[in-house]
DNA sequence: GCGGATCAC
DNA sequence: TATGGTGATCCGC
């Protein structure tokens, strides 16, 4: 710890010049030694060795290139520090005081929060299961990665996230071991079986920690007797408390096989006794006498003691330890402080095998800050720490004394959370992270650079994700392709489908494209990797899809009110892969007229239908709803407009059903919106044109690939429900590529007239952008619409279609509340007078 | 919304 | 011979 200090204290005068210019190791690969276990090391030594080991590989390269990044931010800080004027910083310094002074107000001290840290975990737990192992240095890991150290190679300078073949050469006996993330696994299981009885909401943050709130437990603690704290513990140093040691004895928990037994043999057991009265009983009384073999193994007890906690914080602290200790064979170290982010700090603070407190008194709460390393704050890591440094902060405490600069040089949100740290703040509450906001995939290997191999490693990686998507049954709509070229660039490209999905054949497909573009980037050269990742963000929960119409009014209500609970509903953008999927399913069907599950009604809230009720209690995947504009009856019943946002979202989503189910029987007049993938809407208003007809046509009927769909991007407003004689004019169906006769071609039909009628004359060209190429592949091409949607393509063909509509009148969304009689066809009217417009279902 | 960076474990 | 995998967040654009 001390030596921290000086780290820090050197890099706070290096001022301009690189760190480390003379020594030959640079900084960021130097040993950190933030941990427990490295104290008072050869520092030096073994970051001479850590030098020797890296200095000639890529790997360190790209670290320098890194800290250089880091200087040059280091010298922008300080030119506008030379910027700022003296009368700046005092304003700062009075707003710093204003944000500290509202800090102050929501400092809760009420809460007695305890993080639970076991010491060394993954070399814990192997080291309990081989005797072996007791007197070595070792590490969990491979040659690559080491995960964790026992605290006998922490004296060498081996510790977590440092290479194992960096750790050989610090520690030649270093034993390494593979991991075995399933025992942990179920330790870690056993470890929140004892939390879970102190805190039934507490919040695990990996396999080896987690906070507690104590607040509950310690209130009932105060009324508890003194033998519902009576535990057991196995007498230490006898060689009986390590599993492996003596094959002789009971190995069980002692509190779950003797300690019933224990408490219904005490005399004591219905009675009010003090705990020094039952303490003095159990130190006297040997119940071994009579308990000296386990029932559930048959091995007898190991020597043992009972000991009754007390009602303290320190003393409950102390049962909860060992009793994990009992349980598992393994130490635990916590912290106990009044908010989380003291107790994490506490729980290293007499690792391993310790307790720290911090009472909830602001004077030892600001003493504690004092000349506390900001390091040791979670959330600062080496980059801040090295920030900070430069412009001398150190210790929490230079937080506040430099706070007028802070208050200059970083955003906002990193401002007050250096005050919050300054004054000793943290969060009070222990809640589980909510649901997973991404889920991904990713893998080193050794160099590939041959363009087939790198799609096939996309392809093994989508096929992983989609399965643990599937397995978690989860959904989702963006893509990021992530990859390290072999001098440690990392890349992450990203696409945003048009909805919902976890098929493994969309992932691959858009993966592809993101790589295929980073591919040709390095034209005529060579992509050259060593690691590949694909994630999946903006999810949804499979089960979300199969909400009723009825729920979805509740939802868009509820989050349109910024409810808190809003979490609780669907996404409301939400446009999902069933749903897309059984629209498409159902589209032939429609289209040839033949037999469908698909219910269409027009829910429009008209006197004349009494089908509507029932729309409530439909799974909206198999229907088809319209008229859901705020002027419908039903919803204003149900939900009073209050301000309310207008239902983009759910008319975007019908906009696609209808546009899917009566796309064929064309529209006289019609607008289109086009929501790109990248999520850029379009507008077109006024009629439009065939072309666009066309483009949705073939949007759509590409989309279908293996029975999934591909791209939905198109939301068509006011499209009335029939054909027409007007629109027949406009509009001839005939001249579709996609009419066979007088018949609609079912998908893959299209998808062939798609491709044979270009490939006559072997030039393809894109329906969108109307680009060319020869014997353009349809996996390419298909891959390329996707590009062209996303892109400013449509835009432009959309603005085109507006110049050459330009005498139908143009609205901007918000303004059309009534079917526009300026921008109306006869047709139009007459329907209004029968059905509220078109237009304002969408309004 | 995207991409780079930082951070924790 | 040789430096991980997963998830979250923030910032600047």
């Amino acid at each position: 710890m001390e030596q921290e200090t000086v780290e820090a204290a050197q890099s706070s005068e290096l001022g301009a010049g690189p760190s480390c210019s003379d020594s030959n190791l640079i900084s960021r690969m130097a040993l950190n030694d933030n941990k427990a276990g490295m104290e008072g090391l050869d520092k030096e030594r073994i970051n001479q060795i850590i030098y020797e080991a890296s200095k000639d590989s890529k790997f360190f390269e790209n670290e320098k290139k890194k800290e250089e990044q880091l200087e040059s931010r280091i010298k922008e800080q300080q030119s506008k520090i030379s910027k700022i004027t003296q009368a700046q910083l005092r304003a700062a310094e009075h707003e710093a005081d204003k944000v500290l002074a509202i800090l102050e107000d929501e400092r809760d001290l009420s809460h007695t929060i305890v993080h639970v840290d076991m010491d060394a975990f993954y070399a814990a737990v192997e080291m309990r299961d081989d005797p072996t192992l007791w007197n070595k240095p070792m590490a969990v890991g491979g040659l690559g990665m080491l995960s964790t150290s026992n605290y006998l190679a922490r004296r060498f300078g081996v510790r977590a996230a440092m290479p194992g073949f960096i750790g050989l050469k610090l520690c030649p006996d270093l034993v390494l071991v593979k991991p075995n993330f399933d025992k942990y696994s179920a330790v870690s299981k056993e470890v929140r079986q004892v939390l879970s009885q102190y805190d039934p909401n507490f919040c695990p943050m990996s396999l080896d920690e987690a906070y507690m709130d104590f607040t509950n437990h310690l209130q009932k603690r105060l009324q508890s007797s003194a033998l519902s704290r009576m535990f057991v513990l196995r007498e230490k140093n006898t060689g009986h408390d390590k599993i492996g040691e003596n094959e002789n004895y009971c190995m069980c928990d002692l509190n779950v096989v003797l300690r019933p037994a224990l408490l219904s043999s005490s005399e004591f057991r219905d009675q009010c006794v003090s705990d020094e009265i039952l303490q003095t009983f159990l130190n006297t009384e040997s119940f071994s006498k009579h308990f000296k073999v386990c029932t559930e193994c048959n091995k007898m007890f190991p020597k043992y003691t009972c000991k009754v906690f007390g009602c303290s914080v320190e003393d409950a602290v102390l049962e909860l330890r060992n009793r994990i200790e009992q349980r598992t064979h393994l130490t635990a170290s916590a912290g106990v402080a009044p908010n989380t982010m003291l107790a994490k700090v506490c729980s290293d603070k007499n690792k391993p095998n310790g307790q720290y407190r911090i009472k909830p008194d602001k004077k030892e709460i600001m003493s504690f800050m004092l000349d506390l390393p900001i390091r040791k704050i979670s959330g600062i890591g080496k980059v801040t720490e090295k920030l900070l440094g430069s412009i001398g902060v150190v210790t929490c405490k230079d937080l506040f004394t430099h706070r007028a600069m802070l208050f200059h040089l970083f955003s906002c949100t990193s401002f007050h959370y250096f005050m919050r740290i300054s004054a000793g703040i943290g969060s009070t509450c222990v809640e589980r992270d909510g649901e997973r906001k991404s889920i991904s995939t990713e893998r080193t290997f050794n160099e590939i650079s041959d363009p087939k191999l790198l799609l096939q490693k996309c392809r093994e990686l989508c096929k992983n994700l989609s399965e643990d998507m599937k397995d978690e049954k989860t959904l989702g709509k963006t893509v990021t392709l992530k990859i390290k070229t072999v001098g440690f660039d990392v890349k992450t490209r990203s696409f945003t489908l048009s909805h919902y999905t976890n098929d493994e054949a969309l992932l691959l497909k858009a993966a592809q494209m993101l790589l295929q573009t980073e591919i040709n980037a390095e034209l005529p050269g060579a992509l050259r990797l060593r690691l590949m990742g694909v994630r999946m963000s903006k999810l949804c929960s499979d089960q979300e899809s199969q909400v009723s119409v009825a729920d979805m009014f509740k939802r868009i209500d509820k989050n349109d009110q910024g409810d808190q609970n809003s979490k609780n509903y669907p996404n409301p953008d939400f446009l999902s892969f069933q749903n897309a999927q059984s629209v498409i399913q159902n589209f032939d069907d429609i289209c040839t007229g033949e037999e469908s599950d698909l219910h269409i009604v027009d829910f429009d809230g008209e006197e004349d239908d009494d089908n509507e009720s029932s729309v409530f209690s439909m799974p909206l995947n198999h229907t088809l709803v319209s008229g859901l504009g705020d002027n419908n009856r039903y919803k204003q019943e149900l939900f009073p407009l209050k301000g309310r946002k207008k239902e983009s979202h759910l008319s975007s989503e019908i906009g696609i059903l209808k546009f899917a189910c009566t796309g064929y029987k064309a529209a006289d007049s019609i607008q289109v919106t086009t929501k790109h993938a990248t999520g850029i809407k379009e507008e077109a208003q006024g009629k439009i044109s065939r072309q666009d007809m066309l483009n949705c046509k073939e949007s759509i009927f590409s989309s279908q690939e293996n029975g999934l769909p591909r791209k939905l991007s198109f939301k068509i407003k006011g499209l009335n429900h029939h054909l027409n004689k007007s629109a027949s004019e406009t509009l001839s169906e005939a001249d579709s590529p996609f009419m066979a006769g007088n018949q609609l071609m079912d998908s893959s039909h299209c998808l062939e007239t798609l491709n044979t009628s270009t490939s006559e004359t072997g030039m393809v060209s894109c329906p969108i952008c109307r680009q060319q190429k020869l014997n353009w592949p349809l996996d390419q091409l298909n891959t390329h619409i996707d590009l062209c949607l996303s892109k400013q393509t449509v835009k432009d063909i959309l603005q085109k279609d507006k110049l050459k509509n330009s005498d139908s009148v143009s609205h901007k969304e918000k303004s059309i509340k009534r079917p526009s009689s300026s921008s109306s066809s006869s047709l139009r009217d007459k329907k209004q007078k029968t059905q509220p417009s078109v237009i304002s279902y969408f309004k």
